[in-house]
DNA sequence: CTGAAAGCGCTTACAG
DNA sequence: CTGAAAGCGCTTACAG
């Protein structure tokens, strides 16, 4: 090296304030002539800190996660941190193992997209963890998202505002918070405007084909529809793709509504109305408060929300008088 | 601990089999009781190793790369190895920055899905890497992908022996060997069913957006193509709907043809006809030949290639007479 | 089959 | 402002 202890060169290069400007020079000079770079094992180990934060989320192909993930990657970057990504695909075994990262130090903390709580005793103790997007149930984890009881209250309201009456919602996944706090803001929004009996919860899931099945439902049992509110995007354009399939015209003959506000949602025929999620902004403010926790500030107790907003385009209109029986 | 000391630990943790079964078993009982795990830091230090590899992309939201991924994942995980995303965004600094987790030893060797040779000294020497997908112009680095002139060549072979002779080609962005080898591909194909003076290199690029657009060139330019081969299906899609929006009808009027096959493009209307890759298993093998170059095996001088196929649907379909003019 | 010991490459009180 | 020294928690030749 150029003249100094290796202890100088450490500190040039963690705090180059603090040694004199002859040797900070002389030491990057060095630095930049041999391509050093600081092993981050040894580092690691020294500090007792990794550097690094995990996302855990169940499926790293869903595009409702990309905009998330690039918010978190952002404030990441800034703050100098790696973020390694554990994908669960759905499988307990594999959300244990992914957790072993914060037990054997690989990871510093972790922001949870999977809406499942840590098994017992696999969540190392003190380690940070906040939850995204969907809460975890039953649990104090620290939480940021959209307040999807709100959202789906207003885009009821929504539909109700165009005059439909028969509105039906084809829920999300049970045992899912999603589901439940959807379904709830549906109900509360049919509920004030006196369409009590016109509450109706068809069982569907959030994927495209649980859409089509629902949709099968929906024309069998509750043909005097002229809405449907879906739990999420994908179900939704299965919805209106069987519709279709079947001879229906949507908007026309009946309405449809998602819930995300996925890229696709612009690009499907018909457009789709829906209702936005902030994820850049929901991203950017849970790795911020992950930073916080990291740093031993308090967690606010109460969840943080972002604003959501409808995005009106062309899968919803005025009902038919007849419904589209 | 359990009446052993830490090198025996680590023997039992390590190669259970060369430890007598009762100093296991204390150490296995006593690791479950205290929910030891070992510090990664001081492994990676010691062994000189991180048991990670980097998976560099462009763009993690984009649903080609998930299928990989999770080829990839899967024969990591079953190695016993972490992986590492880093997400380029098409950044050259990014690029940089994630590079270097190759240098300070975060990772020990690299899966390169983004078709670019890393800058000049920034490769740390000796590190295994391996390109995926799009070639990596002008170097030695070890592929794996598909072959796409031979793709190409498939697909417009496919389009010519449904009867069109004015087949255009939407190509890919500038500079990238996708666009090369899909266009060399294409153009062999004309060349030998007699239509070299058919062939038409409309410029188009990857994105929804750019088949719009490049529509509008092949409306205004080329209005007796009967058919068009997209370089992929993002912008065959966008080709489709932007003629769809000018009054033609896909595939009656002109025939579309994409590349890829993304999990959107059997939900789109049309669904599109496309060239399908092998995209879990190029995950699969990518993944197995980094760990044999890890281990110091000797790599293949040419590419890896996997079967590609033709999936017939809905975009495509025998000419009309006359053109769609 | 097991233990004592060295050492991986850092960082950071402790002196000076 | 800088250096010498200790120690983070492992693994692995080396003895026995």
């Amino acid at each position: 090296m150029a003249g100094v202890s290796t202890a100088t060169v450490s500190r040039a290069l963690q705090s180059p304030d603090i040694v004199s400007k002859k040797t900070r020079d002389a030491v990057f000079a060095a630095v930049s002539e041999t391509g050093y770079s600081v092993n981050t094992a040894a580092q690691m180990l020294r500090r007792n800190r990794s550097g690094t934060i995990l996302v855990i989320l169940p499926d790293i192909a869903n595009p409702f996660f990309s905009k998330i993930l690039s918010g978190i990657e952002e404030v990441a970057t800034q703050a100098n941190l790696t973020i390694l990504i554990g994908n669960t695909n759905g499988e307990d075994e594999r959300f244990a193992n992914i957790l072993e990262n914060l037990r054997n130090g690989r990871a510093d903390g972790a922001l949870l997209l999977n809406g499942c709580a840590p098994p017992d005793g696999l969540l190392a103790e003190g380690v940070p963890v906040i939850s995204i997007s969907e809460r975890v149930n039953n649990s104090d984890i620290p939480h940021v998202g959209t307040n999807n009881e709100e959202a789906a209250y207003d885009a009821t309201r929504y539909l109700v505002s165009l005059g439909h009456r028969a509105i039906a919602h084809a829920a999300g996944p049970d045992g899912n918070t999603l589901t439940e706090d959807r379904f709830a803001g549906y109900a509360r929004a049919m509920a004030e405007a006196g369409l009590d009996d016109k509450i109706n919860r068809v069982p569907c899931g959030f994927s495209f084909g649980d859409g089509q099945r629902a949709a099968r439902h929906v024309l069998a049992k509750h043909a005097d529809a002229t809405a449907v509110f879906c739990a999420n995007d994908e179900s939704a354009m299965g919805m209106i793709r069987c519709l279709q399939d079947e001879g229906y015209v949507v908007p026309d003959q009946i309405s449809v509504m998602g819930f995300d506000d996925v890229p696709y949602a612009s690009i499907f025929q018909p457009e789709l109305t829906t209702v936005h999620q902030a994820r850049n902004l929901i991203g950017k403010q849970a790795m911020r408060m992950l930073l916080d926790f990291l740093s031993d500030q308090p967690m606010p107790v109460s969840p943080t929300f972002l604003e959501h907003s409808i995005v009106v385009r062309n899968s919803t209109s005025e009902p038919l008088d007849s419904g589209f029986s």
